[in-house]
DNA sequence: CTCCTTACGTACACTGTGCATGTAAGACTC
DNA sequence: GAGTCTTACATGCACAGTGTACGTAAGGAG
């Protein structure tokens, strides 16, 4: 009994896309079923298949919307700290850190997203986003280029890391502040 | 048809665990099968519920085997390198970068073990290896106990990102000079 | 109004995990 | 050194979960 407009088909896919994302983030991607994310979206896994293919696609998804969602943080805090590259660098990594850090980012897309994606999947992904402006503020900075895509992914890690590093604590700001302090003792090491 | 000495059962619980570590390290932990695990070792996939309890269990031996041999290097390598605490920073640093990029530690460290153990055990299986040295090298260096949790985190995370960068491209020794390179810079800011 | 396509639902086959059970060979006791 | 216990596996089965083939009804285009 499909009773299928194309906004209706839209508003189906994306009920599946919502459940997902929260039930990726609460139990991780291995212990939830399709099943489970079919009925918590109140449709059949034939649904879900339908819209995203299998499993993986689905997270694919998911992980792209969460990373899209933290990319646009990162260029807003840039565009709002103006013209100069350092500040734009600063503004962008601290956003970063608080975007992937607030809401159900960090554990679909640093814990589960590699493994399930594939590490070169999972970069390519972040290099369409976040990665692109970190690569980008840093050449701004007179970075050598020899030394460009190295640091990108060990300074991408830190913040990574960072992020992973306050989600495991969970115990409010102060240990927020601490990960914005390492992070500026770091960039200081691009940037005196 | 069992025949089983304490001897040839210590060696049985190694091959499985041989077995499995060039498993996991070629096709990733999901797609490897305790079947394959155990036709691989040459015994049943009874020999290996027994020796490791689950899949997860087998994976946390096999981690924790390559978490202890990277240990070893990066502790050599800081004896090696003497008493000044900065020297022996860089020396474990670059040697840890070394060691996890050599052998099949990469995939199974870096991007199966936070899914399958979860970020918080991973953690802990860091913590007691290499990770309780870089922390113990930074606080050598006289890096504040407020940043001490926040800094060694960060760092470990730009180290791990770089043996995943360094193992994605695969192309010799170049790519390999500009991580140490841009690690050094990194580590700059913390000892100037 | 007809036909084609889209959007699902349903049923089934297959893979893989984990556990329960069986069993034979050390190891230990006397 | 015979009996007993425990360890070290092998085997078979139950169950969960994925993917796919097929069925089917409701838009939408002409």
């Amino acid at each position: 009994m499909p009773r299928a407009s194309a906004a209706a088909a839209a508003r189906t896919a994306q009920q599946v896309l919502d459940a997902a994302t929260d039930l990726f983030a609460a139990r991780g991607f291995a212990a939830v079923s399709l099943d489970d994310v079919a009925r918590a979206a109140g449709v059949t896994r034939g649904a879900v298949y339908h819209h995203y293919g299998n499993k993986a696609g689905l997270f694919r998804a998911v992980a792209a919307r969460l990373q899209a969602r933290v990319a646009d943080s990162v260029v807003e805090a840039a565009e709002h700290a103006g013209a100069d590259p350092r500040a734009r660098l600063g503004a962008g990594s601290h956003a970063f850190l608080d975007a992937i850090t607030s809401g159900p980012a960090v554990r679909v897309l640093l814990v589960d997203a590699p493994a399930v994606l594939g590490w070169r999947e999972w970069r390519e992904l972040d290099a369409e986003n976040s990665g692109t402006h970190l690569r980008d503020a840093l050449r701004a900075m007179g970075v050598d280029d020899d030394l460009l895509g190295a640091l990108t992914a060990q300074l991408s890690g830190a913040m990574n890391d960072a992020a992973l590093w306050i989600a495991e604590h969970e115990d409010g700001t102060r240990t927020r502040q601490q990960a914005h302090a390492a992070l500026d003792r770091l960039l200081a090491a691009v940037a005196p």
